[in-house]
DNA sequence: AGCATTTATTGGAACGTTCCAAATGTCAAG
DNA sequence: CTTGACATTTGGAACGTTCCAATAAATGCT
């Protein structure tokens, strides 16, 4: 009698058919008193199927509450309509605004954006990177931790898979890229100190490890071309990219021989960092010393004094991204290879005319 | 000869195996040796198989790049590891923090949130729901958009499917709900004010169709009733919960007869608008009339003046509704039905002694 | 009436996993 | 040498879809 184990189960799983989980397209075939594969038609709104047999399939879908199951489906056509997201904290507003943007792009395609959180680490940027893959995320935009090279990123990535690099330039690595116009950020910021008559600005924070730096700089060596100035290359200091960092980068700018009035940072954070130093040596910040950061980061504001600074339009930012997240999904050319976002200078207490 | 074309196409699939598309279990089982049920059950870490056999298994994988196939995994078996969050709009901070407090822990589980914008639309919203209910997630966070009745909500989820509300009190809602203790907040909030020594403080921006708005108004009686004094309902005044909303009730609340000297408001946008009506009024905020706000959205501090405002722990909220999700999703007990956020009053500069 | 063409519909084989029952191999005890 | 017990491994049937080739029905053409 155990023998008759199996077949009791499946009269059972018969019996109860309709009771628990999500009805199905054989559900509806069968109530509908027509084939799955018609019902799949129908889902995929063919013009296959006879207007009346439509109607009908769809009348059923609705009685039985239906939902589609994209997995399954998934599993037989390839395509997916996730897309990854991988940054370093949501709670940052820098992320979550190039999130939101991407979100707003993503949803005009009918595409869902998955999060992932890297948190600034290659480790666990590997590893969400993972997530994402075995979810069969159909693109990824990456916004890459510190310390990526293209290499770790080439390693994380199959041939085929789409993926846009956000924010922060990694050299020689072969995927669309899209971030802030950091020449011309430069350009603004260091502008706006010489226009207050500043002769002498630092360049503080950062160093060449960062591929923005560079074009940091250049932009902070052009805005003194562009009047007829020369930049002093002894004037950069570099730090690490934090609020320690700036302090010791501007304890070393107070006592510099060629004598700063003013600088532009490598970042806000920066920016903070050296701004705190002048404050605690008894400098005016905007009186005595000018400072400009770069991000415009949402502390910038709330900052004693508030910070000038340049903020870089990151939500447009999100959206260029995942436009050419699209593109590379759908296989069409991509806009450009290389996007970058207009910068605004944000003009608030931290700069104030040379006194010298 | 057309008719071997289907043996043919066996035959190039065949040819071609390896080249195209990712790795499958069987490719793992045939290279390594094993039958695909071995390679599964390594794959889930199962006890059962033979150290060398794991082993060689596990070399194999690594070897082949093989990437897990979750959405295979979750059509035969019935648990998903995504969670879905519904909001309002991932660049509002509100929400992005509220988004980041639940990554976090979902993360702490393996889990991925799904983001989905509702932009404050029922229909968005509904939206929103069915697309992640046709990727199978495991459950949802849904901070409901306005004008969402219990009953729309039950129209859009099915028995079983775990859900927890967030922010947004929804009445007679069968859901886990965590949100901010509305009480509580208004009373620091007016607690502040009288403090301070006001005497008539209105009640500005929303109306009942808010379910909060009962508790935050029950929030400004009880600090009255605190210390006394009885909270005069005609002070009270409606309003829409905009900047425009807010500047109209302050103008009512100016040519009012109880003659206010301070306000609270139903949030920040509210308090932001009245805010600027006054300056637009010639009168000085914090001095000559004194604002409070909830929320503490960003703005708030950008403001002129920066505006005192309540805090309600955004991020922790997140944490709290995702914890009970997975609660819900395991079937666990959830720790309590209702979470209550802890709010802090945060003073900034549009508040001040009552000069009357 | 017979055949070709078009229009609708359908069964079955995929897709990449997991699960079950059953098969195999090994060993110790009887 | 059987037998049972245990440790490992395995084939095949699911899961819910899509796709293909094939069928059925309806229509047009000679």
């Amino acid at each position: 009698m155990l023998k008759s184990n199996k077949t009791l189960r499946k009269l059972m799983a018969a019996k109860v058919s309709t009771p628990k989980s999500r009805a199905t397209i054989i559900d509806i075939a069968r109530v509908a008193g027509v084939s799955k594969s018609t019902v799949s038609l129908v889902l995929q709104g063919s013009s296959l199927v006879r207007k009346e047999t439509r109607e009908t399939v769809q009348n059923v879908i609705e009685q039985l509450g239906y939902v589609y199951n994209r997995s399954a489906a998934g599993l037989r056509q390839a395509k997916s309509d996730f897309a990854g997201i991988v940054i370093g904290d949501l709670s940052n507003p820098f992320f979550s605004e190039l999130a939101a943007g991407i979100e707003e792009v993503l949803a005009g395609y009918n595409m869902l954006p998955v999060l992932a959180n890297a948190n600034e680490d290659p480790v666990q940027q590997a590893n969400a990177i993972r997530a994402l893959r075995e979810h069969g995320v159909a693109g990824i935009v990456l916004s890459p931790a510190r310390g990526t090279t293209a290499w770790t990123i080439s390693e994380s990535f199959p041939k085929g898979l789409p993926v846009v690099v956000a924010m922060c330039v990694v050299d020689d690595c072969p995927f669309p890229y899209v971030g802030p116009d950091n020449i011309s950020g430069f350009l603004q910021a260091t502008g706006h100190l010489i226009e207050l008559g500043h002769r002498s600005i630092a360049f503080l924070g950062g160093d060449n490890s960062f591929a923005v730096q560079k074009e940091r700089i250049e932009g902070w060596r052009k805005a003194h071309r562009d009047v007829g100035l020369v930049a002093d290359d002894r004037l950069i200091i570099n730090s690490a990219p934090s609020r320690q960092g700036g302090a010791e980068a501007m304890e070393i700018a107070l006592s510099h021989p060629q004598k700063p009035t003013a600088a532009v940072c490598h970042n806000d954070v920066v920016a903070l960092g050296a701004s705190r130093l002048l404050h605690e040596s008894g400098l005016s910040v905007g009186r005595d010393f000018s400072i400009v950061g770069f991000d415009d980061i949402a502390e910038a504001a709330y900052a004693f004094p508030p910070l000038t600074t340049v903020s870089v339009g990151t939500r447009n930012m999100g959206m260029e991204a995942a436009k050419r997240l699209v593109q590379l999904i759908k296989g069409e050319a991509v806009d450009s290879r290389k996007f970058l976002g207009e910068t605004k200078l944000i003009v608030r207490q931290s700069t104030g005319p040379c006194k010298v």
